[in-house]
DNA sequence: TTTTTGTAAATTGTTGACAATTTTTAGAAA
DNA sequence: TTTCTAAAAATTGTCAACAATTTACAAAAA
């Protein structure tokens, strides 16, 4: 069959809002706080609002946007309590993930791991943060997935989802790239070890080190503001 | 204001809609596998289908149901692995959860855990297995509360709500009732001893014993078939 | 100037209608 | 009887229209 064909007949209107409506909000074309209208999204995209309607509810579900009766819908902003609020579950689940993949780890899993942190190491030597960023992302995400524990990825990447929304963030990734690197190192050998405790340990220590990073991050911005470069309508 | 009031402008339809088929599929009332019909859910709530498309969005985002385009939207019923895997999950939170509050416990959450404890174990006394199932819902969700963690608490509650939609959990709880009752009390001493690694270490294994009786009980439930009770369409 | 008030415009909430698809039913053919 | 086929019914997907509410704007009052 047609992949095209096989895409319309299993993918519904609102689903396909929805991811196109995601993308927008991930990529930064819809920033945090900026409202999303309903006949605006709907001309755009060449359907009705009935779809559109869905695909907020089902943003809102996820945590991507924030619901206001009769006022409309709002790309959320995470605040800085939230986000490590988020770290801190991060951390437990990622403990988990370093736990089991130290008792169940194959040789090609291991390859991979070794694999993508090599390809951090070299983002980190050509100065490529942006292609480091990414790198990390992925490498994390794989490590959840390899542990086959379903729930558990589809959760930690809602989790990242989430925690993109978080302002601050951005600015953060380009100053601390070079001070997690040694740590993924340190994380894969953890886990070859086979030893559960050790692993989770390591994980749990990186995803930790994420927070704190995090928070100082934040303080120095609290202290240096920025100036405001609003254009987008704001709620309130 | 008026608290109606105040209600009517904060809650719109589609919301009140999906606390009402949330509520009916958690009662049992819609049981998993059985088909949720827009057209009979609208007339029965006095609504047009529109709100209901709506709620079945978010209720399919939080897991609650599964949509096939074109052919409806089915209560999900939750296969024994993924139960398994939520079990895993929610032991690697609940661990979280003890260290927490092993570190920030204050007097007088020491004394709701221990009343609760206290509650529990008449119910085990008073041989009541439903009242003892609902005094351990809430000991394990008023203890998640007690971090402070919203987001913690937010998923923690959605792993719960899932798992009431794996049907064998039911027998199992009546059998199980005294077995989890002295734990509880260790928990709640680990956690009052100010102990991280101890109170994680109680969480953890309270709810991987749960995960251990609950695959158990499943395969006895194998060697012992029940009659099929069948009279709710099915899917396929 | 600043605040208030009233009107127009924009936006959201809800509904009913129609099209597309699936499911059921009844009859024909094997 | 069983299996296949086609029409009918039921159900979902989508849309456009209308009502309700909020927002924007301009004029009047302080």
């Amino acid at each position: 069959m047609h992949p095209t064909i096989a895409l319309l007949q299993s993918r519904s209107l609102s689903m396909v809002v929805q991811q196109e409506i995601e993308r927008g909000i991930l990529s930064g074309e819809y920033p945090p706080g900026s409202k999303l209208i309903e006949a605006a999204l709907a001309e755009k995209m060449g359907v009705s609002r009935g779809p559109i309607r869905e695909a907020f509810r089902m943003l809102d579900e996820a945590g991507l946007v924030r619901t206001e009766k009769n006022r409309g819908v709002f790309v959320r902003d995470i605040p800085l309590d939230e986000a490590l609020e988020i770290f801190d579950l991060r951390a437990a689940m990622d403990e988990l993930v370093g736990r089991q993949l130290a008792t169940h780890l194959t040789a090609a899993q291991r390859d991979d791991m070794q694999a993508m942190v090599s390809a951090m190491e070299q983002a980190v030597a050509a100065q490529d943060a942006q292609h480091y960023h990414l790198l990390n992302l992925q490498f994390h995400d794989r490590l959840v997935e390899m542990t086959g524990n379903r729930k558990l990825t589809a959760i930690y990447r809602k989790l990242i989802k989430e925690l993109s929304l978080f302002r601050r963030l951005n600015l953060a990734d380009g100053w601390l790239m070079p001070a997690s690197a040694s740590e993924h190192q340190q994380i894969v050998q953890a886990i070859a070890s086979g030893n559960p405790q050790l692993a989770g340990q390591a994980m749990f220590d990186h995803a930790m080190e994420s927070k704190a990073r995090t928070a100082a991050n934040d303080l120095r911005r609290h202290a240096a503001p920025l100036i405001n470069p609003g254009t987008k309508k704001e709620p309130r």
